[in-house]
DNA sequence: CGACGAATTTGCGCTGGATCAAACTTCTCC
DNA sequence: GGAGAAGTTTGATCCAGCGCAAATTCGTCG
């Protein structure tokens, strides 16, 4: 086992969960956490498993995805920095409700479940903070719900690929890139269709010169003309 | 102005939001709260407005729904007797994600924002219990992705009407039935489809004897016949 | 009780996008 | 550098279920 990596509290500082909170907390949750370095694509935890640890990523990009009993999946969220995952079990059933795979490498933070609780108890800024989390996350897959619902697929696949630059959209010379390797089949598993829909459509996208696919990055050349599909103005 | 209702400390211990909490904030919360009777159908907020209150329903049924630039809507949730609603805005943007409109006579208690936060502050529980069903919520919207991304239109009302049965089935001489009128357009914005193939799938099924519609109201005889369409093992 | 409005049922045609299939490109690892 | 795996593109086909429309039933209220 190789010697634990320390943790500043000052790493911490950009962990959502733990904004507005005063230096003395960030020292006390640091003490308690665990970092860990992650390659790429090696797997967190799975769906079904019991939560043995509660996380939060410091850098790199975390895929988050839940299968039925069907085989069936959907890409439910990707984790960026500063963001918690796999928290929400250690207040329902202690169970991890998803599958969490790193997409590049990354360094992850954790905690016992009994220690974040044991910490939320103590300072119930750090509750609040995570019912600000999950509750913002709620109201985001209800929109996902609705979109899903009513949009056509054209529609959704725009939509995913401009969050996705809003989430960690990088300039380049030529436009904003998205800020980690991407499949079609991710793509795909985000906006609930199939990566053959995608595929078309993107390729259809990079033929009118609204963006640029290369080795699974995609840069977005007018995110004006993919926001006017997105809101079904344009064809 | 009537004379406001008498709030008792016994009235929430049904509230999941108050709950393993001692009877000194059961007294401190029934304090703050404002008791409101609502006839049926009666608008209680609207989508975007300033989150003036937060809310818990003691009896009743309340139909939450958002709609979309677009006009298109989904029914996002049903309240029941215990639960809370309009009370995340308090911790996000202030703004009411969604509209909420009484189904039944009902009697609603609420909250100033200030108050419910303040109470989070002091009692870290009540902030715990808010994560837990915030967050127990968020799983049921994933899941509900899942469905609507990967499940037929007919297994996807199927699951519905089992979910509605578990939330709020009464048993009658002949089957349970389902607790609150129910228009065909609820269940098609709740199972994403339209009113037309909800009508078809459930006429459908009473012909074939596996449930009664009378008065908007649903009784399953078989249950387990709408269980295999809803596991996708039966035609 | 009668009349109007709301909700439901049902038929029909059409299409978005899933499915199947196959070629092609790009990465990875030896 | 070459072989195999993984990912992408593209074509062809097909059908679930949406949109439209009309008939019918149900619920409500004067």
């Amino acid at each position: 086992m190789a010697a634990p990596i320390p943790i500043d509290a000052k790493m911490l500082a950009d962990v959502a969960l733990l904004a507005a909170l005063p230096p003395a907390v960030l020292e006390e949750a640091a003490g308690l956490a665990r970092a860990r370095p992650l390659e790429r694509a090696v797997r967190i935890f799975d769906q079904g498993e019991r939560a043995g640890r509660a996380h939060a990523l410091l850098s790199g990009c975390v895929r988050i995805t839940q299968s039925g009993s069907d085989g069936e999946e959907i890409l439910v969220r990707l984790i960026g920095p500063g963001e918690i995952f796999g928290c929400v079990p250690v207040l329902t059933d202690g169970l991890y409700p998803a599958d969490a795979t790193s997409m590049v490498a990354s360094l992850e933070l954790s905690w016992d479940p009994a220690d974040l609780l044991a910490l939320m108890k103590r300072h119930s800024q750090v509750a609040i903070n995570m019912v600000a989390i999950v509750g913002k996350r709620l109201g985001e897959a209800q929109e996902r719900l609705r979109e899903l619902a009513t949009q056509s697929a054209e529609r959704r696949v725009a939509h995913v690929l401009l969050r996705l630059l809003d989430q960690t959209g990088v300039h380049t010379g030529e436009g904003m890139r998205i800020g980690f390797p991407l499949r079609r089949k991710d793509i795909a598993d985000i906006a609930g269709t199939t990566l053959h829909t995608v595929s078309r459509f993107v390729a259809d996208w990079e033929r009118r010169g609204m963006l640029i696919s290369r080795h699974q990055r995609l840069t977005i050349l007018s995110p004006e003309k993919i926001y006017r599909i997105a809101e079904g103005s344009a064809t």
